[in-house]
DNA sequence: ACAGCGTACCGTACAAAGTACGAATGGCGC
DNA sequence: GCGCCATTCGTACTTTGTACGGTACGCTGT
């Protein structure tokens, strides 16, 4: 971990928007399959057991092989995710153009919720897509949430991602296409430069929170060995003891009305995702009626 | 870092809950000494640069010392948030009681917009507070406005809280008491247990991950010693290379349009907050029309 | 005041990490 | 075939968390 920032070396910069590689006539390595061994140790056993020697062993090289060519782990780890989001869809924005119609396709029912969010509806659904009330919404509405979705099926394939510190963005094809994608999907609907930014950014955090937070409740379930349930149960006598001489009102009203599976898969998401995609709506709305 | 996860240790759970503490006789050190050291070291240089020894030798004692206390490095950390958010205010909540009134006193403008957040209004003002438009705001928001502002102070002060793995709520009595306040801050104004977690949680995940953005900006300019303008105008010439037969219209419209220290300063934070107040103000009053 | 004891302290050691250094080695151009 | 030089990687150094077990300090009982 030599010293800190390496990061905006033009090398890395290369190494992101390299072409085709031919593979070393010696060892067959490339850069390619160097950052797909890392990805494939991550996916399986997270980022904190990502070493180089590691990625080394599973490709069959001596672990100072790599440094041929990559910089270092840190610019390996920013390869991994620029290569990680090759993955998501790149067809167009499907519908969502600009003005929002009354009657797009995509509009009227949560898309696309088959998968990682199957069977997720807690107590009353409609807290969940909206798509329920009479009105219809505006196109960009279902572009916004299939966004969310794609996002959220990543981190559900990669959960390392959600480990992986923020930097200046040294992006890559893959990241620089689907920016472009994401941002068009709010292009013209009646935010500002800022506000266009903002609205992507905003999306891109609560995706990846609610992703953490869900990450965390599996993560700690599995390794106690314990359900969510099952671990409050057996704290509740520690618990009370602990508290017998405060109080918490709300606290204990709302956290005997909850149990862990209702929030366990994906309502955070779903009912932050819709509130911010109100609050959008609100706001243009607002800004057009003024 | 031997095995994973002790963290529901009993153990963890008394330090979390310990009360006074007597001053070791031989070397003068508490649990407290060492998670306030620990939160100084952290402080000032990171979580990544929290070792044991180093906490150590900021105590003047052995390396190994502090394993009398305190069994870990990971417990160490939770017990080093369980302290900090006791810096929180635990006046009770405001004025922000129930039903919402015509004419709350804290509504009308962003309140305690004052230091992390200075001067922060874009080009269009009005993309903040949202306090402008003729219609009074009801009181809740003020509160969940304050709560925010709240915890990215407590973000400024100590950015490694955005480093701290989430895990099980190993919750101390700041954390409980802080709690208790927030959720407290959404009882009552129409939303059920579900949604008032839900609505909490994601204005914690709002706040840290604007907070994260923030902080990746000015680590990064200050680690390559460039500003972000004079980053991208540096690299400028590369990109345009790279991007040549690639187009990437909105982007670069977008970008054009966008200059680095409008969004440096708690924009993306501030934007983010009223669209989801918006949004939870719209579920409401749906809900409550329907 | 002193003996003795239990616990707090910590020196040493080990495994695993990133990566610097420089020797070896093997494929390619002639 | 020969020689060259990029590629490969063994070794080693540093830093980390923490296990182990010895040492010595201060409190308690006399």
């Amino acid at each position: 971990m030599a010293d800190k920032r390496r990061l905006d070396d033009p090398q890395l910069w290369r190494l992101l928007w390299r072409g085709e590689e031919q593979p070393s006539a010696r060892s067959g390595l490339t850069v390619g399959r160097i950052v797909r061994a890392g990805i494939e140790l991550a996916d399986e056993a997270g980022l904190e057991a990502l070493s180089m020697r590691r990625v080394a062993e599973r490709l069959g090289v001596g672990a100072m092989s790599l440094y041929t060519y990559v910089p270092g782990k840190q610019e390996l780890v920013v390869l991994m995710v620029e290569e990680v989001h090759g993955e998501l869809p790149t067809d167009p924005p499907a519908a969502a153009g600009a003005t929002g119609g009354a009657t797009d396709v995509l509009v009227g029912d949560a898309p696309a919720d088959g998968d990682a969010l199957a069977g997720d509806a807690p107590a009353d659904g409609d807290a969940l897509a909206g798509g329920d009330r009479g009105e219809s919404q505006p196109g960009w509405r279902a572009g916004l949430r299939r966004m969310a979705e794609e996002y959220w099926d990543l981190y559900q394939r990669h959960e390392w991602l959600l480990d992986v510190p923020l930097t200046r963005p040294a992006t890559g094809p893959n990241l620089m296409d689907r920016y472009e994608r994401d941002i068009a999907l709010v292009d013209g609907i009646g935010l500002d430069e800022f506000e266009m930014t903002a609205t992507i950014e905003l999306i891109y955090e609560h995706v990846a929170g609610a992703a953490r937070r869900l990450r965390a409740i599996r993560r700690d379930a599995e390794a106690s060995g314990l359900s969510d349930e099952e671990w409050w149960y057996r704290l509740l006598p520690t618990l009370n003891q602990l508290l017998a001489d405060r109080n918490y009102p709300v606290t204990s009203r709302v956290g005997e009305a909850l149990s862990a599976p209702h929030l366990d898969t994906g309502y955070l998401f779903h009912f932050g995702l819709e509130r911010i995609l109100d609050g959008i709506e609100a706001h243009i709305a607002r800004r057009r009626a003024g």
